[in-house]
DNA sequence: TACTTATTGTCGCAAATTGAGACAATAATA
DNA sequence: TATTATTGTCTCAATTTGCGACAATAAGTA
């Protein structure tokens, strides 16, 4: 079999999540002429440490470096094996099925997610695909193979660090309110959270820096903006 | 290149812990004749599951079905790729080089970490090693390859893991005292907990079902036994 | 200008949880 | 029978959490 310049049977998918319109929303692709939707993913090139590679594709897509990127599973059933599947994406771009025969073989998957804020990113589809799009977790097209279930996983972890992690930080923009932070962890647990005690907790982590500018705008008190205090932890 | 019946470039590194004598241990293979320690490993075989692929080692190791495993973390640094230490391994059993050739290419590595009862193994070295002994976690010999930093994230996923899996019912035999319990978490987490307050943290989960029969032994009170209750969680 | 509305920052209080020491009970030993 | 080491449980203070309440206030409205 023909040597390629990616390792055989690895490939990776992320979950990349962003926060609008009090959802939470992942990037999902749709495959040319398929009907096909999935997560965006890649493969790792033979000299290429694995996390760059995701950097790199996430970098394709997004156009973001630096970008707030964690690893939490990999997938590596049988079952994951379809070669009609991939053979029909070949096909519906033309591609010669001879130079993409390795895509037809057995691979594994290492899913990652990444926090991103929403505002700063225009997607990007790749060659394979024709469109690349923003869908709230709780609207989803029916994803190809497992990636159904790869979210799902996401979404876990993402509520089990939620305590130890900053996840706000990275899907916000800089200055953000009380309420706006409160939104992202709620649309995350998927449950409402008490005002009073949710800024209490928060304010007692010592991690925001409260910007005496005010947010104007609404018949109402206006908020303080926050942002990260990153010399703070 | 020669096709096997493995994946190639796919591996997995196991860091299987047991506990014993106050202290958490974990299985560590010596490979012949080259004084290089390593954690216990294998490939995948084309038509297996990853996660079969990984049972089926450590029932060769331990002869235990039924072990509690976690998948926790993917390495896949090209830093990892040393082939002449692989060469040093086959070279020194002896294999002709031709043959595991495929041994010598870059290999990322799922790593998983196993919870078992250490009095229900001995442990079995593989072809390529002479031994496979218990080394208590504070006292490992130099690993090779990045498998320390293995054994490090092992850890401190377990760590972290501590309070919403239950890691003691894996490490300790059916009927253990409070006091043994104890000394797990002890163990695991590197610090001393204040016995009290253990106690009434640990039977306020409701996991726990107490045996009327009474330890016997030593010159003071008896224990209860308990045993993890499973029709209870 | 005075009043209304929606939302904000904070407080108070009860309930629940945690940390640490104390005490009686008891199995073996002297 | 007294001693010793350890166990099961309790108490009390300190801390954290859940939830409602209240004054403050930016804009809109009369």
């Amino acid at each position: 079999m023909k040597e390629t310049t990616f390792l055989r049977h690895i490939a990776y998918d992320s979950v990349i999540f962003g926060f609008s319109g009090d959802k939470l929303k992942i990037l999902i692709i749709k495959y040319h002429n398929t009907g096909l939707f999935a997560l965006p993913g890649g493969f790792v090139q033979r000299d290429e440490n694995l996390n760059d590679a995701v950097r790199r594709g996430l970098k394709e897509r997004t156009g973001l470096d630096n970008i707030y990127l964690e690893q939490f599973y990999t997938f590596g059933d049988v079952a994951r094996f379809r070669p009609e599947v991939m053979r029909m994406i070949i096909e519906s771009n033309n591609y010669s099925l001879e130079q993409y025969e390795w895509m037809l073989d057995r691979f594994i998957s290492i899913a990652y997610y990444a926090l991103i804020n929403y505002n700063d990113v225009v997607p990007q589809p790749d060659a394979l695909s024709d469109s690349c799009d923003w869908y709230a977790i709780e609207d989803l097209p029916n994803l190809m193979l497992d990636h159904a279930e790869i979210v799902n996983k996401a979404l876990q972890t993402l509520r089990d660090n939620l305590e130890r992690k900053l996840v706000g930080m990275n899907l916000l923009p800089m200055l953000f309110t009380m309420n706006e932070l409160q939104k992202v962890y709620e649309a995350i647990l998927g449950e409402k959270l008490h005002r009073g005690t949710f800024q209490r907790k928060i304010l007692s982590l010592k991690i925001l820096k409260r910007h005496e500018k005010q947010y104007s705008g609404a018949a109402h008190k206006a908020p303080f903006l926050y942002s990260f205090d990153s010399l703070n932890k």
